[in-house]
DNA sequence: CGAAGGTGAATGAACGTTCAATCAATGGGA
DNA sequence: TCCCATTGATTGAACGTTCATTCACCTTCG
């Protein structure tokens, strides 16, 4: 799903203060590790320099620990959405999709964006876990469809719904990032490309009169 | 993911002959309504009439059911993909983009689309559901670049990369599928339309004359 | 002293799997 | 035709493992 590209190299400081702290990125590496499906307290613990009960004197238990680690994470995704560094919408446009849909990615984080597409699934069940979700999916694209609809005022995108226009980006962004997660041959960077051709074809106006769609 | 609306009301027959159909029906009700995260042979069991132990009569365990199950189910997709009964290439890319994602479920076929999700998010840690996907996928995919070219060649639609366009399709598809699953917001029907309006704007060609593309 | 941080061992439930034992159908030989 | 051996289907009751969670106990520091 969203949440990738944030840290420098790693997404922790290698010396993290707090004991809190120190817990997100012991689950962080579990996590890349072994997956969600291998995720126990007991690999959590052992990515962990204190001791596996202390996780329980920190955190109610395996569901809380989980939902503090994916609101820590969600969080630190939209902390890090590019903002208004770019003159024109169709640049800003382009960096917000290099930012959510990067094309190169070092193993570690590509295991951890397997990781958060399996997290994601459990949303399917998890009621806690889809509000996060749901949320960070509202904000993601609303952050895209003010974007879209920047470039419209300002004449350099197409009349489209700009709420339509986000949708769309969203969902290719999430199925590009499923699909390499999921199946063994490489998606991000052709989806990544005929996104490009979208906003190209679809988003940006002719360059002499902008013509209304739909 | 990709399987959905393949029976008429249920996808099996209300009284299958052979105790593998049974055993398949009986892993499809447990995944909609336990889901994938639920699902245990014990309430695979009781959605079947015979004692849960014969199911490692029939299988060599958990693993090897569900495997089978999931091949049932993708060979079962496949199988009903739209094919050449339309004249016009437009309407049979729209007639399969349909069938991939029908805006209109019943709650048993949205519950199962979400088991789904969380089926193929196994395939990131488990290899042997990572080559079903795959191949799954490949072959989707391949039929969607397959009407494409034929739209180009036939003049419908404008000389773009059938292959780019198909994985660009196909993630829009997944990623709102996903969305659906995972979220508490409707998506399906707003990704549909704007679908539609990229089949409109990027591939269809104009009709004076039809105009190269990248 | 007392509270917070920290530990290792123990507990108990859930779950996949095994197994010895029945039952049903089949078929061949006397 | 009757008998019985064979085989596959079927079952309920265990077994063993994994895992989250708890608990009694220790340490440190204000």
């Amino acid at each position: 799903m969203n949440v990738q590209s944030m840290g420098s190299t790693s997404l922790f400081e290698d010396e993290p203060d707090g004991t809190q702290e120190a817990i997100m990125q012991a689950t962080y590496r579990a996590l890349c590790e072994h997956g969600y499906a291998g995720l126990t307290i007991q690999r959590i613990g052992d990515e962990f320099p204190k001791s596996k009960s202390l996780l329980y004197h920190h955190y109610d238990g395996k569901d809380a620990l989980l939902l503090e680690f994916l609101s820590f994470m969600l969080e630190r995704f939209e902390a890090t959405i590019p903002d208004r560094e770019h003159d024109d919408a169709r640049d800003h446009l382009e960096a917000i999709l290099d930012h959510a849909l990067p094309t190169d990615l070092d193993s570690e984080r590509a295991e951890f964006r397997a990781a958060m597409v399996e997290l994601r699934a459990q949303a399917a069940t998890d009621e806690a876990y889809r509000e996060h979700f749901s949320r960070n999916d509202r904000f993601f694209r609303r952050r895209l469809a003010a974007v879209v609809r920047r470039g419209i005022e300002e004449g350099v995108f197409r009349d489209v719904d700009p709420e339509r226009a986000a949708a769309m980006m969203l969902s290719a962004i999430h199925g590009a990032m499923q699909e390499e997660a999921t199946t063994d041959t490489e998606r991000t960077a052709a989806v990544r490309n005929e996104l490009r051709a979208y906003v190209e074809s679809r988003l940006v106006a002719p360059d002499d009169e902008s013509e209304a769609i739909e």
